[in-house]
DNA sequence: GAGTTTGAAACT
DNA sequence: CAGTTTCAAACTC
């Protein structure tokens, strides 16, 4: 139906302990701030905490350097233009996770 | 709308 | 590195 029933995809996080620093919300994760369609209580990933969600941010980058690298870095600029373009740009699956981990095939879910 | 389950991230 | 815990989202009722 027209109605937003549906809320389209998700554009919000519902966080509640986190304070949204963590990439278990989408808003981290997708590396934009909260508003408010956001159900998340305590918030911290907000403009007024720019500062906070910054550090908060790198501390991820640090961790996991993939884990807002949309795909790989493939910046390969050899020196010598010689390289035998074996620019195995990995599979660029778009997504980078380290690989789902389901097990009960709910993968095919929006997991 | 509330509750339950699963999946993944974070921490130990 | 592996295991465990927590957190949040998705699915279900």
């Amino acid at each position: 139906m027209a109605t937003k029933t549906n809320k389209d995809f998700r554009k919000g996080c519902k966080c509640k302990k986190s304070k949204c620093v963590k990439l278990y919300c989408d808003c981290f994760a997708g590396e934009f701030y909260c508003g408010e369609d956001c159900s998340c209580t305590e918030c911290f990933n907000r403009v007024e905490y720019e500062d906070t969600v910054e550090v908060a941010r790198e501390k991820i980058k640090v961790r996991d350097p993939l884990a807002f690298d949309p795909k790989i870095h493939p910046v390969v600029q050899s020196t010598r233009s010689h390289n035998e373009g074996g620019n195995q740009v990995m599979p660029v699956v778009g997504k980078h996770r380290k690989g789902c981990t389901c097990k009960n095939s709910m993968c095919f879910q929006l997991y």
